[in-house]
DNA sequence: CTTTGGGCCTGGACGC
DNA sequence: TGCGTCCAGGCCCAAA
């Protein structure tokens, strides 16, 4: 499922095929996805410019002259891209959009769980859409630090995984890199939120900026179904320390040879939780 | 204000 | 082989 990390490699993938180009042609094959496209979504796109390709948290914004895409890639989102010349393929049970552009090329975006979304808001009103008004700080960028951080988790009651994946305290974190950012960190999942501060925080957000950063230069990690842009096979893999290895040995310390240390599963908030008890504190 | 739980979806893994 | 059941996940929203 696409995190921050793979959202930012679909739009590194998409920028140069779509800015600059217009949009010859908008298809949309049933009338919603998570959400009801606006009813004026083809109209609004047809002919529009397209000058940048964002993105805020795990939202692709493309933006045009007029107007904003909100695009959201949920749980099984993945966009192919057709280059000038490239043979598009039949239309599949859960290609839901394509994309048609001045230059040729195409973008269809399939998701068979239809937990992704699309909207439009005019841009000026883009800051305050429903949708994008509450994330906290891009974690990437200069707004977020380990006194932001500390701050945004004072008095919260909640455990730390769960406050960090809370897009409000920060934008873009999901399951798997909650798990990987404490891991890194040494900070135990349990942990009451407000608790991190002070050197702890700072551990954390530089935790949470270097794992994702990693991540994006890995091409994006990839889980079951999450492929790249260009339509190929998840060929890239972004190696997890501890996600998804319950009952391995932590690759950090000799917790191995303790039988009852090693890479742990637990539940919070519904979500499954991958630590090593022995180092994260 | 914060926190919790429900709901949206399908496909794949699993047990019988 | 075919069926039912469970799980995966982001994240909004209503309710407490």
């Amino acid at each position: 499922m696409p995190e921050l990390p793979e959202v930012e490699t679909v739009r590194r993938g998409l920028a140069p095929v779509m800015e600059g180009e217009t949009f010859s042609s908008v298809q949309i094959r049933r009338k919603n996805l998570r959400i009801p496209f606006p009813k004026d979504f083809v109209s609004r796109l047809l002919g529009a410019r397209i000058l940048h390709v964002k993105r805020r948290s795990k939202y692709l914004l493309i933006e045009t002259e007029t107007d904003v895409l909100i695009w959201h890639l949920g749980m099984s989102g993945q966009v192919r891209i057709y280059k000038v010349g490239d043979t598009v393929a039949p239309v599949g049970k859960h290609d839901h959009v394509q994309f048609d552009l001045s230059s040729g090329a195409v973008v269809v975006f399939t998701d068979p769980r239809r937990f992704g979304l699309m909207d439009l808001a005019l841009r000026e009103d883009i800051a305050a859409h429903r949708l994008i008004k509450d994330i906290g700080p891009e974690p990437l960028g200069n707004a977020f630090s380990g006194p932001i951080l500390a701050a945004r988790l004072k008095n919260r009651q909640v455990s730390i995984k769960q406050a960090i994946m809370d897009a409000h305290t920060v934008a873009g974190v999901g399951n798997i890199y909650a798990s990987e950012s404490l891991y890194r960190a040494g900070l135990s999942p349990k942990r009451k939120a407000y608790t991190v501060q002070g050197r702890r925080a700072e551990k954390l957000a530089t935790a949470i900026k270097n794992v994702l950063n990693a991540a994006i230069d890995a091409g994006g990690s990839t889980l079951k179904d999450h492929r790249t842009t260009d339509g190929g096979l998840g060929y890239f893999q972004f190696s997890f320390a501890v996600y998804g290895r319950a009952g391995e040995a932590c690759p950090d310390c000799d917790c191995d040879i303790y039988s009852t240390f090693g890479i742990s599963r637990l539940e919070q908030g519904g979500r499954s939780t991958y630590y090593c008890s022995r180092k994260q504190r």
